[in-house]
DNA sequence: GCCCAGGGGGCTC
DNA sequence: GAGCCCCATGGG
């Protein structure tokens, strides 16, 4: 690996952490909350996904059989702050219906394998995609990927490390090929990146000022991420 | 009224 | 593999 590159992404995680400290990633009680949340946080808000797991606790369903018994009609009403709540019904109920079917609805069965073939087995199900899969594997399996997505793009294509259409995959294989294989810091580093993705890197009016990356950024706007509208 | 929020499936070429 | 549309709530 490149000492050169691997340095400079462990300076900006310093840089971050220094100012943000760390940020309680994914703040679930179980790792069946943790996958739960991977499915229902698709395009929304986390604000919203609380909401519907209270739901479901409330429901009494918060497990795999307790999804399993579901309707899908009820689910649906539970879930239904979540937006897309149609589909994520049905990738909720296909997802527990497969573990109870093939691991007994164990969950550490499920996940007692090699993260690569726990990662193409995820990306099997109705549902699950490269970035929910690899949350998956990282914050419920503990196994070491590196989750990326929208705002990693979004921040280090800035940063000028990324084209802008870079794919998942390639931007998944750059933090690998450069980082150490260390779960914790996998763990809080794609935290690190979506905090300062959410607070200060946003889209249209980004908080550069503020931003705690500020002093390395090259400030790389190709036409935020539209295409139309102009650099700040 | 507008924009945006921790994607993924299905289709086309 | 890239590009497009669909899904369809809630908060600022």
């Amino acid at each position: 690996m490149e000492q050169s590159i691997k340095k400079a992404l462990l300076e900006i995680f310093r840089l971050i952490y220094e100012k943000e400290g760390p940020r309680h990633w994914w703040p679930a009680q179980t790792k069946f909350e943790v996958v739960v949340g991977a499915i229902l946080t698709q395009f929304v808000s986390w604000k919203n996904v609380t909401e519907a797991i209270r739901n479901l606790y409330s429901e009494g369903a918060m497990s795999i059989e307790g999804i399993c018994r579901l309707s899908q009609p009820r689910l649906q009403e539970l879930i239904r702050c979540t937006r897309f709540y149609k589909q994520k019904a049905r990738k909720l109920k296909e997802f527990c219906l497969y573990v109870r079917d093939r691991y007994r609805g164990d969950l550490l069965l499920f996940f007692d394998k090699d993260m690569y073939s726990l990662r193409e087995e995820l990306l099997s199900l109705y549902g699950i995609g490269e970035e929910t899969a690899d949350s998956i594997i990282l914050y419920a399996a503990e196994k070491p990927i590196f989750v990326v997505d929208s705002y990693t793009r979004r921040v280090f294509t800035r940063l000028g490390y990324f084209h802008p259409q870079i794919s998942y995959r390639d931007m998944q294989r750059f933090f690998m090929e450069n980082l150490d294989e260390d779960i914790r810091l996998f763990n809080e580093y794609h935290a690190q990146i979506d905090g300062v993705g959410a607070r200060y890197c946003t889209n249209r009016k980004p908080r550069c000022s503020q931003c705690p990356l500020d002093s390395i950024c090259v400030k790389s706007f190709p036409g935020i991420s539209d295409g139309k509208a102009s650099a700040p």
